[in-house]
DNA sequence: TTTATGGCTGTCA
DNA sequence: ATGACAGCCATAA
């Protein structure tokens, strides 16, 4: 990597923030963003998670927009997958298939010490 | 190199 | 609540 544009430090923090996520709640794009210290870099987190060919342990389907709704994406009904498995960790969603991110979402209190 | 999208967001009508 | 627009950056042609 090195010269690589996604594939460096970057990405490695944006998926260090989304380790993060507690089960249960979910993050929006641009908080990720924040939190890794790429502010107004929302579609960067989104191209970091999309670049994700496995989990790797990285909790991806805890991210969603600031909208409260899972994003749907060029593969088709991936957003369904990704809706289930938020259902399975206990994330409730609206009749307008939103979830309430005053409830659901996750509020780091502390940035990670170390 | 330029163009056109793409797992986005905040602001303003 | 909805729609248009502008920032921001990556990747593929």
């Amino acid at each position: 990597m090195g010269d690589g544009a996604g594939s460096d430090r970057t990405y490695a923090r944006i998926y260090a923030v989304v380790k993060r996520i507690p089960k249960g709640r979910v993050a929006t794009y641009g908080q990720v963003a924040r939190l890794a210290g790429l502010r107004g870099q929302a579609r960067r987190v989104g191209y970091a998670l999309s670049a994700l060919e496995d989990d790797r342990g990285i909790p991806w389907q805890r991210v969603i927009n600031a909208r409260g709704e899972v994003s749907p994406r060029s593969e088709p009904g991936f957003d369904l997958i990704q809706r289930v498995m938020l259902e399975a960790e206990g994330v409730r969603f609206d009749p307008e298939n939103r979830v309430a991110l005053s409830r659901f979402g996750w509020r780091p209190r502390r940035q990670r010490t170390g």
